[in-house]
DNA sequence: GTCTATATTGCGATAGAC
DNA sequence: GTCTATCGCAATATAGAC
């Protein structure tokens, strides 16, 4: 915890921390609907008034939860400095994205946000755009600037990108998603290692 | 509706239909949680014996839906008859994969089966079964019939079919279910076009 | 119609920070 | 001693399954 805040102050950042991490755990294995603020207010401890005068209402506590929990899992895709191969570089970027799509805090982040997309579509696309589209367009980037030196002919650098990430997602995000059979790190890098193998072949 | 039904049967049947038509509207627009067994009756109309009679509860009409659903919807992945060349084939089956995949329907069935997977986890296991696994399984089958013939090096075909769908569905299967946005028939066809080429390219 | 669950509020008492 | 966050418990209102 932050040194700085004394007393008073750190006393209402522990308790909201503490608010926040209980009701990420129960939003994120129960779902919105069936999660309840006296089942969050169970674990956390406390009263009622100091819960709702945390958070105004529920949604607010999701809102506040989705937010930290998409932070702190989609930080792990922000681009890196590459001074690697193009290809190690490749197979860097879809490990990450992988890892991250299959990550147990991944998939209860994309099933929140599919869950609740209709209903809180400025969360879903903030979700969308942070995650999957920034991952996408960075890698489009990165085509634009070094696929001629690498002797390849990408028309579209964007369609190239959306076709990468889902080459990599395959089937094994949907198997997380609905059977929550995750992907070894082994089987992880095989995955990608062949994807790119077969990308660079085909815009050779 | 079946003709050989009589008086007694064809009206239960048909107050079957209505209530499962209702609760299809409404479940998979709402999402289970924020539908109630009151919403759909006012829609349906009746007394509460008549829905409780059809569906012991609100579990079991969802379930039923959901299967009723599933066959309508999947069945548009039942693999065809193919006499078409090689190339061919793998477009329509792009084509046709893409289309269930980004349907209005689709999207509302893949929303509400990712939502529920913990919660009814034999209703995701059988959509992933019925639906992404199956057309895979089915283009790996092809891909070990066929691969040869055309010149293809395809030491995988189950990974290989894997890559050929995430390719297809891309990032604008993403965006059809956080955003809504659906692509045009032309963007269907010219991503799959552009999958196929790449795919073939990759693997010669 | 019945009964339970749930979100949200009210208010007096308490305890730790300054 | 004065704040102020928190607590404990009761109450309200509404919704929803059956």
């Amino acid at each position: 915890m932050t040194n700085t805040l004394k007393g008073r102050e750190h006393r209402q950042a522990t308790k909201r921390a503490e608010i926040l991490a209980a009701g990420t755990k129960l939003f994120f294995e129960e779902g919105y609907g069936r999660t309840t603020m006296d089942r969050v207010l169970s674990v956390v401890g406390g009263s009622k008034r100091t819960l709702y005068g945390h958070f105004e209402n529920k949604e607010a506590l999701f809102k506040a939860i989705v937010a930290q929990v998409s932070d702190r899992v989609l930080s792990a895709l922000t681009p890196q400095i590459d001074t690697k191969a193009f290809q190690e570089t490749l197979i860097d970027m879809g490990v990450r994205y992988l890892q991250v799509m299959t990550s147990p805090e991944g998939i209860a982040l994309y099933r929140a946000m599919v869950a609740e997309a209709p209903h809180f579509p400025d969360l879903a696309h903030t979700f969308m755009q942070n995650g999957p589209s920034r991952a996408s367009a960075h890698l489009a980037d990165y085509f634009r600037d070094y696929a001629k030196k690498e002797g390849l002919k990408i028309s579209d650098p964007d369609l190239a990108a959306a076709q990468f990430m889902g080459m990599v997602r395959g089937n094994v995000h949907l198997l997380a998603v609905f059977t929550g059979q995750r992907p070894s790190k082994q089987k992880i890098r095989t995955i990608v290692t062949t994807a790119v193998e077969m990308f660079l072949r085909g815009y050779r």
